[in-house]
DNA sequence: CCATATCTGTAGTGAACACTACAGATATGG
DNA sequence: CCATATCTGTAGTGTTCACTACAGATATGG
């Protein structure tokens, strides 16, 4: 019965240009105006789509997280803990000085902080950071099973350590560091998963 | 030949909250309305004394550096490499968990990406989280001298891994990780310098 | 005591913000 | 072909923002 006029939009191609706009001036930064330019459309399209700012930012924040996903995969089929450090690290490297992105990381540059009203822009943030972190915890408790990480090794440590590291080197891109300086810090910090490993 | 009226207020004590503000909110999520009213004065004594928004936040900055001169002194002044990290980052894990302030960094906190007319927001910050390296690559490059730290060690690779590590932790802070979650991080970290180390 | 210089409080300023009313356009269902 | 439902573009809405004009208050220098 009736099904209205079709959206003249390709949602995911606009989102990728919102996500850049958060990614490169954070939630608050990004303005409006900003985000409907990149995306090539009016603001009423963009609060039928998406409700509001936060819901574009929880879309794009969807799309960024689905895009990392295959990646994701490919870290943690690594063999050893070791090696899934090594490839997390230095993919994190390459991505975050990727020039086809802005530097760093969207769950890092979106906002660690927020005005009133914005509150949990930051743990909507907070709580996708935790997911991989989870993942890489979930590897490594794999990895003991599996041997190639000693029986004393923390697991959850671990995952928290590799998950600060990251988030470090997020900083450090976001303020223009190079993609060899990321890289030297992951040489030094994948040296720590010699010592817990058995090999 | 005539001096004014003098301020009634207490610059200092004035700066000490416009840094907590800056601190939770961010240098964009901060309002003037907040700012003013946590530092106990009016708009035109808040512009009179700092110029604008952002002459506020570098003197913040400045205080907040300041009183962290003392501490970073003492980290500077463990007997070895080893124990220099140890410190930083232990001593990193309590105050960005400590009540009496704010979560995490402030110049993590205070803003990684900002909008248009505030980009240099972000640098600021930036070349004060710097400082903190070049002083750990200095100290290190000592280490080697004095041979706690083997020849084969990178000073400049060890002093930016800290320098991330104690970003990632203030992400994590910032985040609503506990004291103890960052002293496991710290503990992790810091078992890279004894690889490098002599001793 | 007077002239001057700076601070303080009140009360705004224009601009930019997120968001939306409304009318016209374009599809489907009958 | 008509009624209905949704999208699109124009042009705003009220609110909040950083910032300031102005007048009164309070110190110093002569």
């Amino acid at each position: 019965m009736a099904m209205g006029r079709p959206r003249e939009f390709d949602a995911d191609a606009a989102l990728d240009q919102a996500m850049e706009v958060f990614w490169r001036h954070g939630y608050e930064g990004a303005t409006i105006a900003q985000l409907t330019e990149a995306m090539g459309i009016n603001p009423p399209s963009l609060y039928a789509a998406f409700g509001n700012k936060e819901g574009l930012l929880k879309a794009a924040l969807d799309r960024y997280t689905a895009k990392r996903a295959a990646w994701m995969e490919d870290v943690l089929s690594a063999p050893t803990a070791r090696d899934v450090a090594e490839r997390m690290l230095m993919g994190t490297a390459d991505s975050q000085t990727d020039p086809d992105n802005p530097p760093g990381c969207l769950l890092v540059q979106g906002g660690l902080a927020c005005g009133t009203g914005s509150e949990n822009v930051p743990f909507e943030l907070a709580a996708r950071r935790a997911l991989t972190e989870d993942q890489l915890r979930e590897r490594f408790v794999r990895a003991k099973i599996e041997g190639d990480l000693k029986p004393a090794a923390d697991a959850a440590a671990l995952a928290r350590y590799l998950s600060a590291v990251s988030a470090g080197m997020g900083v450090m891109a976001s303020s223009g560091a190079d993609r060899e300086a990321l890289r030297q810090v992951a040489n030094v910090s994948v040296k720590v998963f010699e010592e817990h490993s058995t090999t």
